[in-house]
This record gives structure tokens, C-alpha cells and sequence, in this order.
DNA sequence: CCTATAGTTCGATTCGATTCGAACCGTATC
DNA sequence: GATACGGTTCGAATCGAATCGAACTATAGG
């Protein structure tokens, strides 16, 4: 397994945001998380197969959208939301709110 | 040729704004619209084909990023900024100001 | 060590969006 | 009417993202 890489703050771009929220299910995911609540994957996306699982997940740590953390066998979820209300203020409000 | 048909303010949605946004020429397209100007089609994509351009003009509209007014040949595009600032406040100055 | 669990990676498939050419519609101009 | 111009529509091709199964890694617990 690989390390867990993260843009840092500078690193976010609205482009990969864009891309990363433009899909049902990580729109789910971060509606989810929207509370600051910190989930595991399974937690989140029970029925959905690992595998199509990894891939969001990868898509929205990838692209700024969430902080992961490995604990033993889980993987922990945080939204980004200091963050990415600092560098695109408004835009998690808009997708959180509907 | 079908009439423009747009949503209202109130039949904006977020889903259908971040999926509009999410393409680089639409972005571009937003961009190019940013100061409020009124332009023709040919005038934002003169390169590309027709029917391409065409497809990309729907998507905008339909998704409610921008107006459309046919005069003569032309076909004038707006951006929306009021009703998006309304109903998505801070998404389209994130995408503007990248 | 053995088994179960959580998640990753890989390759293959599927599916939807993008792209284009060609034919078409409407308008302006001669 | 004839021609040119600005866009639309259609069908086909292409391309990338989403999905899945299977094999794998790693950790927890007995």
C-alpha cells in the first residue's frame, strides 16, 4: 500500500474540486461527511464493492476533498472543509446544502 | 430549431452547475464571460466545430450557467452571475478566479 | 501460525460524454 | 430566388471514467 498523498492547502485547484464532486456518489460522501464527523470507508459506502470504493476514495483525497488516515485495518474520512473554505469560499456550502 | 429554454433561478441545481463547470472548454467559456459581457458563439469558440461548440452551449444552458438570445444569425450568451451568486454564492467567483 | 477483515491494485468491461461530418433550419443580403 | 452565414440536429466514432472480479497487502485477533 502506498503512502497518502494529499494536496496541501496551495496545492488545491478548482478544477480538480469540480472534478472530484461531479458524482453522485462522492456528493454523497461528502454530504456524509458533512457534519465533521470523522467515518470509516465502510461506514460510508457499505454496499458499494471495494474496489469502486477505492476509487472515489482515491478521487477525493487526490483532489483535496478529504483527509484520510489509516488506523490499524480502517481508513479514516474528514472533509476538508477548512480548507477548502479557505481557498474556494463558498463552494462546500453550495454542494453541502444542495 | 427549438426555442432557448432555460431554468429559473429556483430550478438552478448544484448537481447540474458542477457538472456544466466540469469540462475545460465550458470553463473556459465561463471565464471568458467573467466582466458580464454579452458575446456570440463565434466570438468565445471561433475554432472549434460547430456541432461540438453547439453541444457545450445546450449543456450551459440547460444547467443554468448561462442565457442565451437568438438576434439574427446570432446567438448571444450571458453569464448568469446573479442568479448563480443567489442560489450558489462563491462557486462562480471560485471558478473565475480559478 | 491461521483466519478474518479493510482496503488496494490490476485488467477487462461497460457506459456516458465528447467529438465530428453531413444534412438541415433560419436569417440576412444581394 | 439564390447565396452565405450562424447554429442545430442526427448518427457514428472515440475516449475516458466508472464498475467489477480476482489477486494481493496489511492489520487484528484467536
Amino acid at each position: 500500500m502506498e503512502e497518502l498523498e494529499h494536496p496541501d492547502r496551495a496545492g488545491l485547484r478548482i478544477e480538480a474540486v469540480l472534478a472530484a464532486l461531479d458524482h453522485p456518489v462522492r456528493l454523497r460522501v461528502v454530504r456524509t461527511l458533512a457534519d465533521g464527523e470523522e467515518l470509516t470507508c465502510r461506514q460510508i459506502l457499505p454496499e458499494m464493492t471495494k474496489s469502486s470504493a477505492s476509487h472515489h476514495w482515491r478521487v477525493l483525497r487526490e483532489n483535496g476533498i478529504v483527509e484520510q488516515r489509516r488506523q490499524g485495518r480502517n481508513l479514516y474520512m474528514r472533509l476538508r472543509r477548512a480548507d477548502l473554505d479557505a481557498r474556494f469560499p463558498g463552494v462546500l456550502d453550495a454542494v453541502i446544502d444542495g
